[in-house]
DNA sequence: CCTACCGATCGGTAGG
DNA sequence: CCTACCGATCGGTAGG
């Protein structure tokens, strides 16, 4: 229990520097200054490196993907499950902002199996938000453009609140969700 | 002159690594295989790892500059004018996809003073793109939300493309283009 | 959980 | 432009 905790807080201390200085630049002794530890302590909790990189990026994209679940199960319309996953990435973002950092920019630094497990995750993930965006064309909802490109789209807009939103801004979370929404449901112009 | 055309090729070398692996990643023996080059001999072109980063920041920051400045200058609307800056963006990374990188991610890696320089610079393009936004919405043709939101939302949209987008692939420049401006102005929705 | 330490690799320099 | 090499730091292990 203790363990797990310690664990718990070693994984959340490489996230937040992961997320700072990006995972190549991040050494186990920063690592193990963050947590108050000397860097051969960490092993006791941590596999290596590598390991804890990896745990953040599938437990991420798992969280995305059981969301993504629970959304495509709803009763909703398409228009309302689609503000549903914008609402989710924002909300990732802004709780979590290591969840964006890892499904987006550090991912690339496992290796082997492990990128290809990853990639598969979000593949995945991308294949159902795209099947939904593919439905709204369908039925006439939404205009018939490349799945491709509205999903990047989408999933870009979100991005740089990564790293530009600070919850003490003058804008709440609601106020940004719905001028996100706005802007990639109804766009820019008049 | 050829002391250069060799120093231009190890910048272009070097943005490409960058973009591949990340700065921090990418060490100056990667660089000098790539230029078929001793790691030592890199140094009688170049003054160090962190100068080369700088030059590809800064010399991208004052493209997107120097572009915005022609298109504000220009009679155009101001509907036409963000549309040339979505056209600049999707050119800019699509024709020279390490000017996205080194405007999105790796400047981080930038120290000091350097790091304020490009910050500068960036400061610099947002406020003119915002000022058009502003204007846009002052004269009824865009929709009154928050520059900051839509600016971020415009920029990250293009942002994608440059882990996506193959030239060979099924779409050209200009339905990619088409597309996202309609996304962008119009919205998804019907 | 620490001290002590490993071989490998880092960015960079000396000297020719 | 190379060989040879520098001190610093890397991820990680041994042993207690």
């Amino acid at each position: 229990m203790a363990e797990h905790s310690k664990r718990q807080e070693i994984l959340e201390a490489a996230a937040q520097l992961f997320r700072d200085k990006g995972y190549s630049a991040t050494s186990m002794r920063d690592l193990a200054k963050a947590v108050s530890l000397k860097a051969s302590s960490l092993y006791n909790h941590i596999g290596g490196k590598e390991e804890i990189l990896r745990e953040i990026c599938y437990s991420n994209a798992q969280r995305f993907l059981d969301a993504m679940k629970t959304i495509e199960a709803q009763p909703d319309g398409i228009i309302e499950k689609l503000q549903s996953l914008i609402r989710l990435h924002i909300q990732m973002a802004m709780e979590d902002i290591t969840s964006v950092t890892a499904f987006n920019d550090e991912w690339r630094h496992l290796s082997g199996e492990h990128l290809d497990h990853f990639r598969g995750l979000r593949k995945d993930y991308e294949r159902r938000f795209k099947q939904i965006l593919q439905e709204g064309m369908d039925k006439g909802l939404l205009k018939p453009v490349d799945t491709t490109i509205a999903l990047y789209t989408i999933l870009s807009s979100m991005r740089w609140l990564y790293d530009w939103y600070r919850p003490e801004g003058r804008k709440t979370k609601e106020e940004i969700e719905q001028e996100l929404t706005i802007i990639l449901l109804k766009g820019l112009a008049v």
